[in-house]
DNA sequence: GTAGGGTTAG
């Protein structure tokens, strides 16, 4: 290239390469910014016209900074402007709406057509991107299919679709399928970590301990996320003097982070074991100088609050709040765990309406299952479904939690009308709940 | 180094 040749202005390429660098920084705006300026400015200059690599950019950018939405609507900006799409586009889009939740799997759902229409055969990635998607949407069955499509298309495979594979398994509640799959793997940390995930939610801490002791002998070497899944195994199963002597180790060793502690700090939480919890944030925050997060209050919070310590757990939210760490859907469940436990509906509605009117936070699916909970205990079943139905109605989708929770109440609540002999009221309770049940099986 | 896929706690 000679100096005559040389541009004034960068082209497409030095463009996308900006916006590579801005995506790393995760700066979506920049990214965006970016673009805009390279369509306003492709009109003079046809050579900084956005190309297949700079939507793809973009759509990485905004995937990163969980704005699915927006990601997935470059798709029609691409049409619009007359980019062509390709594989690697396909994949950053399906990965960025399997990474939206339900509504983003959703959406990658209907994309699959479109995709076929544009003449992109799903390879590897978008596989490994659809399996992600269809396991977010509990689709076992086409996550299964996926993976068999793939394998019998006698093309590779490698770990991270494997992973994907696990994950999604896991994401449908089969964890025994997420454990047979481990056997035929190769192991890598990330597939070791992955099977210790399926191990802990399925209590079987033991295996997941094996796996660990494995691993740090022989390798693959454990990471953070290693340690986090063996953590949670513990927790899952209520295990904390376990749980309290690998996080000892792991701050031996210098090896322990916050989230770390946070695992810790909830099994201590489950296990009622306030005063442990309690020394344990002490430590991180004054001997190890580990910050606690939002997380790490909420977690404390619930931590007295199950262990019926109200005005500790309030004590712990207003520290929370000097230090200007905004409170979060957990942070009122924590809140309202104690009241919850004695069935004390009243209080935790009031701190519901506190939530929303003094912090403006909404209310999630964890939220209204603490209520339904208290309710619950509260023995009054007609405001369990009455909470239930308020769910629904605001378009929240219940977790197995809450099915778990109008089950159980369900059953006690039939019985308990039965035993009360009151007629009248089993029939208008039944056709409540039978109404409600009919909604919940459209969901779930 | 112009663009695609792996874990994210309570």
């Amino acid at each position: 290239m000679t100096a005559d040749d040389s541009e004034v202005w960068p082209n497409a390429h030095v463009c996308t390469t900006m916006m590579s660098l801005a995506t790393r920084a995760r700066d979506a705006d920049k990214a965006l910014a970016t673009l805009e300026w390279m369509k306003r400015r492709s009109a003079d200059a046809r050579e900084v016209a956005p190309t297949t690599h700079t939507y793809t950019t973009c759509v990485q950018a905004l995937d990163g900074a969980g704005r699915w939405e927006e990601a997935l609507g470059m798709l029609g900006e691409m049409k619009r402007a007359g980019t062509a799409r390709n594989a690697h586009t396909y994949s950053a889009l399906v990965r960025a709406g399997a990474n939206g939740g339900r509504a983003g799997a959703r959406a990658v759902v209907k994309l699959i057509p479109e995709m076929k229409r544009d003449g992109v055969e799903p390879d590897l990635a978008i596989a490994s991107a659809l399996i992600s998607a269809f396991g977010v949407l509990g689709s076992e069955d086409n996550a299964r299919a996926m993976l068999r499509a793939i394998e019998s298309s006698g093309r590779a495979t490698d770990s991270k679709l494997y992973v994907d594979y696990m994950t999604a398994m896991c994401r449908c509640g089969n964890y025994e399928e997420a454990i047979e799959t481990f056997t035929r793997v190769p192991r890598t940390t990330f597939t070791c970590t992955a099977v210790m995930k399926a191990y802990a939610e399925a209590m079987d801490w033991k295996l997941a301990e094996a796996l660990f002791e494995d691993m740090r002998r022989d390798g693959p070497a454990p990471n953070d996320h290693t340690y986090s899944a063996m953590l949670h195994a513990y927790e899952k199963s209520l295990q904390w003097e376990r749980a309290v002597r690998l996080l000892n180790q792991l701050t031996s060793e210098g090896k322990a982070k916050e989230i770390h502690h946070n695992i810790v700090l909830s099994v201590l939480g489950k296990c009622t074991q306030w005063q442990r919890a309690e020394v344990l944030f002490r430590d991180m925050r004054e001997l190890y100088n580990i910050q606690p997060s939002r997380v790490t209050y909420s977690t404390l919070i619930s931590a007295y609050g199950r262990s019926g310590k109200t005005d500790l757990a309030r004590k712990v939210f207003e520290q929370m709040l000097a230090r200007r760490i905004p409170p979060d859907d957990y942070t009122f469940v924590g809140l309202m765990l104690g009241p919850a436990s004695e069935g004390n509906f009243r209080e935790c509605s009031k701190i519901a309406t506190e939530m929303k009117e003094l912090y403006d936070v909404e209310h999630t699916v964890h939220t209204y299952n603490t209520l339904i909970q208290a309710a619950d205990i509260a023995g009054n079943y007609d405001k369990a479904v009455e909470v239930y139905d308020e769910l629904l109605q605001r378009g929240i989708e219940p977790n197995n939690t809450t099915r778990e929770l109008v089950v159980a109440v369900s059953k006690r609540g039939a019985n308990f009308y039965d035993r009360q002999q009151k007629t009248a009221a089993v029939a208008s309770y039944a056709a409540g709940l039978v109404g409600v049940m009919g909604m919940a099986l459209g969901r779930w």
